[in-house]
DNA sequence: ATACTATTTCGATAGTTATCGAATTAGATT
DNA sequence: AATCTAATTCGATAACTATCGAAATAGTAT
């Protein structure tokens, strides 16, 4: 989460309130003071202090001396940067920027793995078993020719049921084969 | 607040909440399963499961089966539509249509008035003291010409100190005087 | 300078909700 | 039909926050 996400999440924070949203939406008519804001909503002076801080603190608002007031009012130049930025391709996609992807296939093979590295068994599951079989292949070099018996020596570390493994990584794509020898393919 | 706002209000609390906003941003990308967002996000499925059901109840998320797992997907158009309403003139204001905006004028006049209807005290504060003269200024009949003496009569009502009064309601703009005659002005 | 008043801050409380683990459900695979 | 498994629901707990009243602050107006 980098802090151009926490200044997304600050937005959302901010008008997640009903009565907040609500302020957002006067103050989008006109400027108000606390004190007549309070009236509308029927709420204390110190509780529309409270939300009209929070909404500061994501430059939702700012406050105007006026006489004996001070007048909020909507920064609308943020409330439509944010808006356009919702509407930006690349926005929602940085958020999630610096997830591990990979947990997930890494967490699998965890749960598959014995502490000696070898299989507890081979997983039923589809997506599972990609991520264990994924975790195998990099056994294999890349533009290396394996004879049918070497992969079976590689895969036999990991499982008994050698041959299973081997029909798994070729359908998988994983593995390629051609007159008797096996190759890993490119990723 | 209408069924419009509580659809935009339930549009930002569906998103404030740090891993809701990191699974719309990975759901953004890609579909994942209740699993994988787990993993990646180092939370448990039923948590996972609970923040996608939120999501859901907004509309930005929907699920999608696949052989033993359920895929999530992000629901691009929701998204864009609520961030196309936030750009549109019409929708904060909207947010505030069926609020009370003349409450502080009324909490003022009821404050500064006494059981009968007198003024304890004329306000010092020019916002509350136009509050208090809009009030006095429904005595007078639009399209009446009044003469100082019935002016006073009237304003006696309230104050003692009819003098301050008629001033102010001239000045506040509410009266208009010439040639000794006072009348109201449509406002 | 002094007094007045809108606003803010603080402390306390009640309501909301994110999170977990356990139990249940729904659905696909065999 | 029986079994297995991802997903959901439920109950409990901890963290957060909206709200209030009281006290402190700041900034005009006299």
């Amino acid at each position: 989460m980098n802090s151009s996400s926490d200044e997304l999440l600050g937005f959302f924070k901010a008008l997640a309130d009903a009565n907040r949203l609500k302020i957002v939406g006067l103050l989008s008519q006109k400027g108000f003071t606390v004190e007549q804001l309070a009236a509308m909503l029927e709420l204390r002076p110190s509780t529309v202090s409270h939300h009209l801080s929070r909404l500061a603190r994501a430059s939702l608002v700012s406050a105007r001396a006026e006489g004996y007031y001070s007048v909020y009012e909507l920064e609308t130049d943020t409330l439509e940067n944010m808006a356009r930025r919702l509407l930006s391709r690349e926005e929602l996609p940085a958020v999630a920027a610096d997830i591990d992807l990979d947990a997930f296939d890494r967490k699998v093979v965890a749960d598959f793995s014995l502490p000696d590295g070898r299989l507890k068994t081979i997983p039923a599951q589809r997506k599972k078993l990609v991520a264990v079989l994924q975790h195998i292949v990099a056994d294999f070099k890349l533009g290396t020719r394996y004879s049918e018996k070497r992969v079976n020596t590689i895969l036999a570390r990991y499982h008994e049921d050698t041959a299973t493994l081997r029909r798994e990584l070729v359908g998988a794509g994983l593995l390629q084969r051609e007159a008797g020898k096996y190759w890993r393919i490119e990723s």
